[in-house]
DNA sequence: TATGAATGAGTATTCATTCAT
DNA sequence: CATGAATGAATACTCATTCAT
């Protein structure tokens, strides 16, 4: 039975590149399948449908991606080494973060009709990564905590028209500049 | 000829009601026709493809977008003012600014395969309304039109799976600090 | 739109023959396109579910089997020469009664979850021909008619499994047996 | 290998209801296991196929059904209380026996195409039984048998599509107009 | 003996597009 | 110009059966 578990998880891990490459409503459970190596008489056996493939593998990485920040991440220091290590994180998996977001919005697009059970599924894994996110910065105006990540999720998807236009460096100014402008709103906020 | 590129028009007025309503991937050309109110031969005969339909629709809705709000905007007066009038005009039509967001997101993912000529048009499209921007706010850094679009980006993907964000006084927030953070700035590079 | 309902017509009529030959649960819709000589789009363009096809079949099917029945069957005469005229119908079409009404039991048994909506249906053409029967027949004890009729039912199921074995006399005889067991009771009833 | 017969009849035991509940063609060999609380490999250990399930569970039931019967039945009498006797345990079990019919009829239709070699079993288990009912009853028209066999199949499919069928009064009613045709057609054959 | 993972062809239904009228 | 009938490949999902453990 724990190799059953294993497996699943095995599975699960390969689908995130599949679904990325071709989006959650393009890609097809044959091509999933195919994209394993099993058949889809196999796939279905270890999830009840495709739907779910999606929900399990979220929820998977989602906390793999926020374990893996945090334990990289310094735990002390001032502000602005936090932010930069936020951002750094973003940035070095720019890619990996704008398929994300892209495979978010298409299964949220697609699941529009029918229940909105998922929709709120992914709603809290949200808040889940935003308070943690809120918990690791300690920022004095919770509201900035949303500021960031609305930021982030707006250069996840910039990722998708500017992907070959703007270059690393254009990523590292518009992170520099977005980490210069908080801490300014930090030292007002403080001051006053 | 001159009645065809007016009726083509006209259809096209009625498309993006009903795109938004399923989005680009999930509607169906059946169901564009009905809601136009035409068969679905009349629909190919005005435009070759789905595609096309898409395409055609984009262009026409951020050139009047963008006039829209030109015509509107104060065309004097300090940063903070024709700031805030951008970020008025986002917040009063940010529905409408969610699901154009939403329909992009949608129509890559969907175009991903094939020709990413499309995506270089939508790119063409998205630089005219940076470069609109850029000349209508005059900021002394280039780099904080990029800031704000993508802000303004994050925000309309938000929408999706922020419940926070259907409250007017989020919204408000967000923009009233991102206006203040902006102007933060300016006012650094000037001193400097 | 005459022409539309004709053609519908026509397909239905070809639709009996391939349902009987393999059963409501058994065919496919491939196969009844094939059968019919048309796509399979072309002939969800007519009918929006396999249910929908066998719904509308039964419908037509019974209203004109009625029909032929009262119009070549003696409007006057004694009850056994009406008696008589409804076994001989029966007995002349036996294949085709016994195919519809292994078809009926293919499908209740089909349909047996989910909505039980099309099962009232049926039982009311059912009821239909029922009435019509005991308005043919006149019979002073009501319950007759049912008898009738479960025998009926039970001979067309029989042919089930003695499709080879009971010949044309074997019916006959049973026929003859079951007017006489009818009239006697006929005569029994009015003597007393 | 006696236990391993032992162990067959104990899942052949189990398997009536599970198909009775889901119909031949509908239900299938993971819910058969699953019914039964084992495997599907172990299924196969015992039985070649879903259909080899069905024949055998065929062949256990009208055995134990038909000594049932005989055991509880008055083996001596009139004829009346004879066929009372029949229709009695015919409608105290009418559930189970139109339970089986329909079995049978969708097995049938399953099996239509391919070996009719399944249906010549059918038809000798019901020829075993018709035998045995002409020796119980000891009528002296051999076709009233059929005529009996054939009225009560009727009955049991009646039950799908019927309501008044499940109002025992009616039941009761067909059953004793039976019986008394029966009668009557008994008297006048003696007396002719 | 018993398991349950694996298979892949098969199911009803959908949909962008074509084309005769 | 306008229609809507026709197409058939494609979709998510199912299931009897096999077979390595």
């Amino acid at each position: 039975v724990v190799d059953r578990e294993l497996y699943r998880k095995k599975l699960l891990e390969g689908c995130f590149e599949l679904f990325a490459e071709r989006g959650y409503g393009t890609i097809t459970m044959r091509q999933i399948a195919k994209g394993l190596g099993v058949s889809t008489g196999t796939l279905y056996h270890y999830f009840p449908s495709k739907e779910s493939i999606f929900m399990q593998l979220v929820q998977e990485l989602c906390q793999q991606d926020f374990s893996t920040f945090l334990a990289q991440a310094p735990q002390e220091g001032p502000l602005e080494v936090r932010l930069q290590s936020v951002m750094d994180y973003v940035l070095q998996n720019m890619q990996y973060f704008h398929q994300q977001t892209l495979l978010w919005v298409d299964f949220c697009q697609q699941a529009q009709e029918g229940s909105d059970e998922n929709v709120r599924f992914l709603r809290q894994i949200w808040d889940r990564v935003r308070d943690g996110l809120a918990d690791y910065l300690q920022l004095s105006d919770p509201a900035m905590v949303d500021f960031l990540m609305v930021f982030i999720d707006g250069l996840t998807v910039q990722y998708l028209y500017n992907q070959k236009i703007h270059d690393a460096d254009w990523l590292e100014r518009q992170s520099k500049l977005t980490i210069q402008l908080i801490l300014h709103h930090e030292r007002l906020s403080h001051s006053a």
